[in-house]
DNA sequence: AATTAGCACTCTCGCATCGAGAGTGCTAAA
DNA sequence: TTTAGCACTCTCGATGCGAGAGTGCTAATT
């Protein structure tokens, strides 16, 4: 088990990986005790280091040179050594400053919080859309803008918003138009998807179209990642001296660009629905092989069973871990609150 | 003038371009005549080369290494060497296919075509969504989504639709927003913002917070550069060999993810709107220090004086500039004929 | 007058060598 | 159990050197 290290061993982990983080160069013994003041020699320190080393903590790059976190190190540090930190209440105030003087519009949010996000961290940041979870039938408008083409805006449970441009076969007038969208509305409201299938359907053919397009879209707005995706930040992973290798900096940076890749990722993590839970994904868990010398921070925000999005930091497993999750923690805390806003009074 | 070159230095000068373009190496005068079987002698090509050199069009990175390309270079080759290229007719049936397998929604095309634009090209797409350069008013919904959370859709000319969420002083009904927003769309329609503003306003303070909101989108989806954004293919550059200083990737990937620098970009390049112009921006051209190895690509499309946007490619100088713009312009050609198609039957 | 062969010269690049520095592991003493 | 001492290892930067590629110049050729 993980409690076999001595309480100095424990310190000369967390030292190392700390003076790693900050330096991206190997560390040794005498450097680190002269550098923390340690009240032991850096025979001790080496001891201990030979310790670590075996149980794949550390690892070497090369005979005599210093030691370097391994992926199992930094999972251990986060796991344990870390101590829960809090961002500092100045940052905090920033932060909410930046944030509130946006306007209203979702996407406004969305796009300023995938940018705060990749500021504080000083890495790549993506968020998806909130989204509910349980998508209930609000309200439907057909609009006619161009010669056959209408435009659909569904509005469903949670605030979300579709809307699709469709072509019909032959024009239609804006009256015939709003007289179906009517009987919809009436018929429909406040249902789930499966109680629209089940509807006995009625022989007007272009609400039969109409109403197999909703619950189309009400499917697809039901999967885990929907909606739109929000990046910011891309050129923060470009300047750490890990992806000096430009093959490395490629691959990271086309997990972020590629939506299947970035889909999987977000779906195989399973997200505890815990709204303070971060996750942290080191060096891509043997799964990902794009994420070798990456670490991923995510988090799960929104109302849990209402409507909920994920927000997340990609950078160099070499990262702060500390400060970005409590970073990511604290962004998702707001971005939860305004979901709970959205959603009050409904 | 630049008409003081013989046929051969023209000829040594594009073969220079066109070697430097795929191997990314300095070109010789020996290698260059093995290469090309020229039937003139290395040393005559030489002599053309220092001819070259003097004008400005090539350079030498130390003495004796082989000649490169300078912007100079380049722009020269552009305009007057390079011949117009057209896309070949199997390429041009791959795109369409990729193309039109897509749904009804605008925004889907826009990723698909930043997507495809990327892929042809082999290098950083961008394109901004079609928006239109006169905005008459078309149709107003309000639709009441939760709590005093209003959903504002707003379907202009040319089948731009905005949509926004206001938070009301106090809640309404959807019964009052749909009599608000009937009354609006009967005295609005057609007009455009100029005569909406003139307006005698009427005595609801509702309604009227509502005009002064209608008016203030008209205007922003005025402006040059409005709408979405859209990127793909941004890790392209990393491939390229310039950037092995991951600086030039930084600043080059900067300016493509900050919007600010890119508004900066297109709106100070004056797009003729001639829709079959292709502009070509090489090496920053004095102005953009983050473009130094960089070239851009241009061209306007859509329905002139109706709904115009932008695309565009941005990759190394050391780019194929026929194929990239016959690329460019092909695509603009069929979102011009997309918006065509969106504006038939106004 | 334009082109070409010949040649000396220059500069980069890859490779090997070498010494300094940093770090390790081991052993013996505290 | 900790520490001092020491021999050993390995990287890294500097230096030197030879091969190769390319240039510029001059003189001969067409």
């Amino acid at each position: 088990m993980e409690t076999e290290l001595t309480e100095r061993q424990k310190l000369v982990l967390a030292l190392v990986i700390r003076d790693y983080i900050e330096t991206a160069q190997p560390v040794g013994s005498v450097s680190l005790v002269e550098r923390y003041k340690l009240d032991f020699s850096s025979a001790t320190v080496r001891n201990d280091m030979v310790t670590l080393t075996e149980l794949d903590y550390l690892r070497q790059p090369h005979t005599s040179a210093g030691r370097v976190p391994t992926e199992e190190g930094y999972r251990y540090f986060v796991r344990q050594l870390m101590g829960h930190t809090d961002l500092p209440a100045p940052t905090k105030r920033t932060i909410i400053h930046q944030f509130y003087q946006a306007g209203v519009d979702v996407d406004r949010w969305m796009h300023l919080a995938a940018s705060v996000l990749a500021h504080q961290a000083q890495a790549a940041s993506l968020i998806t859309a909130p989204h509910p979870e349980r998508v209930v039938f609000k309200h439907l408008e057909l609009i006619r803008t161009h010669g056959r083409q209408v435009l659909m805006v569904l509005v469903l449970s949670g605030g979300e918003v579709n809307q699709q441009m469709l072509s019909l076969a032959e024009p239609v007038s804006q009256d015939q138009l709003s007289a179906v969208a009517q009987r919809i509305n009436q018929n429909c409201a406040g249902l789930a998807v499966t109680a629209i299938e089940g509807l006995k359907q009625p022989s007007d053919a272009l609400e039969q179209d109409i109403l197999k397009l909703v619950t189309t879209e009400m499917q697809r707005s039901i999967r885990v990642v929907a909606g739109e995706l929000y990046r910011d930040g891309l050129t923060h992973v470009l300047a750490e001296p890990e992806f000096g290798e430009r093959a490395f900096a490629r691959r990271a940076l086309r997990l972020l660009e590629e939506r299947p890749l970035l889909e999987d990722l977000l779906s195989r993590t399973v997200l505890t629905d815990d709204p303070g839970g971060v996750q942290v994904l080191i060096g891509g868990e043997g799964t990902w092989e794009e994420l070798r010398e990456c670490s991923v921070v995510l988090a799960r925000y929104g109302a849990p069973g209402l409507a909920t999005g994920t927000l997340g930091v990609l950078g160099p497993m070499r990262m702060p871990y500390g400060r970005t999750i409590s970073t990511v923690r604290f962004m998702a805390g707001l971005l939860s609150d305004l979901v709970e806003d959205m959603l009050t009074e409904d």
